[in-house]
RNA sequence: GGUGGAGUGGCCGAGAGGCGAGGCAGCGGCCUGCAAAGCCGUAUACGUGGGUUCGAAUCCCAUCUCCACCUCCA
């Protein structure tokens, strides 16, 4: 059974035969930190999380590249404005995106290079397209020639006489308006710290040449798949196989954009000002709750995001890991090791093949929760067991294993705190089981609703009395 | 203007010629001292107008609406 993954270049999907057996090497276009992260920004992360997650799955070895767009423009502006020195400023940004990430359980990749890390790189690459003539310098500035790369737009199909030039540009100076900057002249006004030597005299990268040569640098010149939001196809995407194929490097095999975040139909951006931050989500609701959120809707789908969208993870979330929580504690909890060897289910399986098909992997999740939950009323525990090991695995491919150590503590009560927490409730909970016993409804029910107050939920089982946090709103 | 995408039940969202994915919410029931959780059952659907077909949400034609990219954007 072959994966399958849908190809942004040829808009269809194709089998994913990877360059090396076994091997695989993605390059992901990261964040640019000039602003906090917005859970817009998530959901790419998230997406090619879960692709790396079932590449791993399915046997390959993945080399994850995610890089950081550590100087731009607007970076050099907001820093200017704030009085922040600029590399400052894209620090502090770059931090937040990585708690952003390692929040929902985005695993760290295996490089995460800085455009301004690979300077050499650039200018050797940038050379490179002087010296062939795809590029030409203009005043300390260097432009990629579109003329000069008769297949320049093939990625996007996109006629360069329908493009329409960028308001911004000085057409003028460039001999076309839709050559793109490889290098920038040092400007007057910018810090001499945002420039190096060049063979065109003191400068910056362009916004697009740095993927090619970290690209090219991490993971060859030829690799499996390059991944981004669907709003980087053009420019960026199209400008970056350009300079690249026009340096002669085949470049990547595939290509995959993920879908943006929506709230009434229009695109979360940093630009409308629409943007959720993370920390915020994050201060009302489960981490992982937001990241089923994310990983629920197809990649490729537009995800509408609105008031309802967190409260109803949080409860798809809740009933998840309610069921692990409570068959680990009638059948016995399943070891990492289970749960990473354990078979999938075959409807998973074919779902996740056909271009990470998380939504109907997910029917299947719980079509299998609620057989195990039907088990666990019938005292099946072979049943049971089955369908918690099923469902730790099928989880743990989309990093929403219940029992996972990244998600200890929301809600599985396994930390110092929580066992403090516990001796306390126990005593509480023991006091109403004595009400109960002697039908004193009233203290029984009194006890519950205050315990409920503190946000502590009392559940009354065949099995005993179970407590757990009540989930935020 | 060019390129690409979307319109599915109260909501979110799969599917893609013929047993109406799944979740949330609703309703009826089981369980419970009452709840909660869980389980069982259940209603409401494919933007509009034509066409093809024994049969269309799925194919064809037309049409309306919305969105995105072409400037920075996950």
């Amino acid at each position: 059974m072959t994966l399958r993954l849908f190809d942004t270049a040829t808009r269809s999907e194709r089998d994913f035969v990877p360059l090396e057996t076994g091997k695989v090497g993605i390059y992901l276009c990261g964040p640019t930190v000039q602003s906090s992260p917005h859970v817009g920004h998530l959901r790419s992360a998230v997406a090619f999380d879960v692709l790396q997650r079932w590449l791993e799955r399915s046997g390959h070895d993945v080399t994850m590249v995610r890089n950081v767009t550590d100087i731009d423009d607007k970076t050099l502006v907001k820093a200017a404005d704030a009085g922040v020195e600029w590399w400052a400023w894209a620090l502090r940004y770059e931090r937040e995106f990585q708690a952003a990430y390692a929040a929902v359980g985005v695993r760290a990749p295996a490089a995460e290079p800085r455009a301004t890390g690979h300077i050499p790189e650039i200018i050797a690459l940038v050379q490179a397209l002087v010296d062939n003539g795809h590029a030409y310098e203009l005043d300390g500035s260097v432009y990629f020639d579109v003329h000069s790369f008769p297949a320049y737009g093939a990625l996007t199909r996109q006629a360069l006489e329908d493009l329409t030039p960028a308001p911004d540009a000085p057409a003028d100076a460039k001999r076309d308006p839709r050559d793109f900057a490889l290098w920038k002249a040092h400007k007057a006004g910018e810090p001499e710290t945002a420039g190096w030597d060049s063979p065109w005299g003191r400068g910056r990268p362009g916004w697009h040449i740095e993927c090619s040569a970290m690209a090219r640098r991490y993971l060859g010149r030829e690799f499996d798949i390059h991944g981004g939001g669907l709003d980087l196809r053009f420019p960026h995407h199209e400008n970056e196989q350009a300079q690249s194929r026009a340096a002669g490097d085949p470049f990547a095999r595939m290509w995959m954009h993920s879908a943006w975040v929506t709230q009434s139909g229009a695109k979360m951006s940093k630009s409308l000002g629409n943007g959720l931050l993370v920390t915020e989500v994050l201060a009302h609701y489960p981490a992982p709750a937001l990241r089923l959120a994310l990983a629920q809707v197809h990649y490729r789908s537009m995800l509408e995001y609105s008031e309802q969208t967190m409260d109803d993870a949080a409860a798809t979330w809740a009933r998840l890991a309610g069921f692990v929580v409570r068959a680990s504690d009638k059948v016995g909890a399943v070891t990492p090791e289970q749960v990473g060897a354990a078979p999938l289910p075959e409807p998973f399986v074919i779902a996740m093949n056909d271009d990470l098909g998380v939504p109907r992997a997910l029917a299947h999740v719980h079509e299998t929760v609620r057989a195990g939950n039907a088990a666990f009323t019938a005292g099946d525990d072979a049943t049971l067991a089955s369908a918690l090991l099923s469902v730790r695995s099928m989880l743990d491919v989309l990093g929403l294993d219940p029992g996972a150590p990244e998600w200890a503590g929301a809600g599985a009560g396994s930390s110092a705190a929580m066992a403090a927490l516990d001796s306390m409730v126990r005593a509480d909970i023991d006091a109403r089981a004595e009400a109960r016993a002697a039908k004193d409804w009233a203290t029984a029910d009194a006890i519950r609703d205050r315990l409920a107050a503190a946000g502590i939920v009392v559940e009354d089982g065949a099995d005993g009395v179970r407590w757990s946090l009540s989930v935020d709103d």
